[in-house]
DNA sequence: TCGCCGCCTTTGTGATCACAAAAGCCCCCA
DNA sequence: TGGGGGCTTTTGTGATCACAAAGGCGGCGA
């Protein structure tokens, strides 16, 4: 099998169908339920089994991916205890890393963040569902980043990351074409340097998409 | 290779292998720093590279395992910014796992507790660092299965795993021999179901340990 | 005696293979 | 026409191999 370059960087084969893979699933790009074989992902990104297999087990160690007893895996299709516990999580985490990054949030920080954020809305407005998603995780993230909590930060991912399919599910049935009206107080707080303030706003947006799934 | 079952249940040779790994690391029975081989690993369970390779990278994934940029793997060294951010990781997921159980902890778990608890301080009695912290993450464990929140739970243990190796450098530095203080708080709060007053024992119980290793 | 260069060994990576179990499928019969 | 049994294909698992790179070690020279 012939690359475009011999070595890509850090890490290798596996890494790259790794990476690959986890965007789509944190996007939404896969839907719930949806299942994968080692010889469909190899052929799909011209790999062997083996870096193949270690990327999805990878990612089921990760939670993004569900493992059958007999080995198969699909993206998961989680209960709504499931849920609401990974949703009570966003909350425990986000909050403790947007109140770390208050402190270091800068003016620059602030106009990336609303720049990002009418990124959110354009998509909201197209509904575009995975753009959606896509803009709103990097707009939490970017804030997050300024915690300088990596290993907090990797664990939010990681939620993001169980999430992802669901996520997908739930904004292609809602109709919403309005920006979160949640940033908005997030930015606020930001400015005003209100802690409280930040962390009402960030539980509330975390809490508040996740609470519409339990119809 | 012969083994003793030709199926040891649901998973195979590469779960057997990952347990094992993970409880010696979760229970700091290998030291920080110190290196494994895919080879030697398999070689020590009976196994070929392929179930070795896969229970090392699945605890590389889940942050036991460090993995160097050759390759590599060795159990992490943590260094303090770490440290300090996994312990406020504990604080928050465990202070929210044990406010969750608190409501459905009746008598006979609180019972529980104090049998496991003394096997805490009869490890400690005995300077056996392994047992103690075995002891100590089994009492937290048995209360936290209470909170009826899988997947919390399984982040709180992932924490404990990226500290396992470090927690046996810490406990096996300093000489106690007194059962930990912390313990009877938080099985007073459970008796008096005083929310607050578990809150604060169980975080005074997670960051004590931890803040001593600033020295 | 100390440091550096080159060789040999160890190690991880990806590919491929044999095997068994699970899944899907089709045909036949009630 | 619907369901069940057996066959075929698909799929995961573990073993093994070839290869390249990294590590370690010893010897040689200054």
């Amino acid at each position: 099998m012939i690359y475009s370059k011999p070595n890509d960087g850090p890490g290798a084969a596996h890494d790259r169908v790794y990476r690959a893979l986890r965007t789509r699933i944190m996007h939404g790009d896969i839907a719930p339920g949806q299942a994968l074989t080692l010889r469909g992902v190899g052929r799909e990104y011209g790999v062997s089994m083996t870096p193949a297999r270690e990327s999805i087990r990878r990612l089921v160690a990760e939670g993004a991916l569900f493992l059958s007893s007999s080995g198969r895996v699909s993206t998961p299709e989680l209960t709504n205890e499931r849920i609401e516990e990974l949703a009570a999580l966003r909350s425990l985490l986000e909050v403790e890393l947007a109140s770390r990054a208050l402190p270091r949030a800068h003016i620059a920080l602030i106009d990336r963040l609303q720049m990002i954020n009418s990124a959110v809305g354009e998509a909201a407005h197209n509904r575009d569902s995975v753009g959606y998603i896509r803009a709103n995780l990097e707009f939490h993230r970017t804030l997050y980043l300024r915690a300088q909590a990596p290993a907090m930060l990797a664990m939010a991912e990681t939620v993001w990351l169980q999430l992802g399919p669901t996520m997908r599910a739930l904004y292609s049935r809602l109709r919403r074409t309005d920006p979160p009206h949640f940033h908005k107080l997030i930015i606020a707080a930001l400015k005003a340097g209100d802690e409280p303030g930040l962390r009402l706003a960030v539980r509330s947006d975390v809490t508040h998409g996740l609470r519409m799934l339990a119809s």
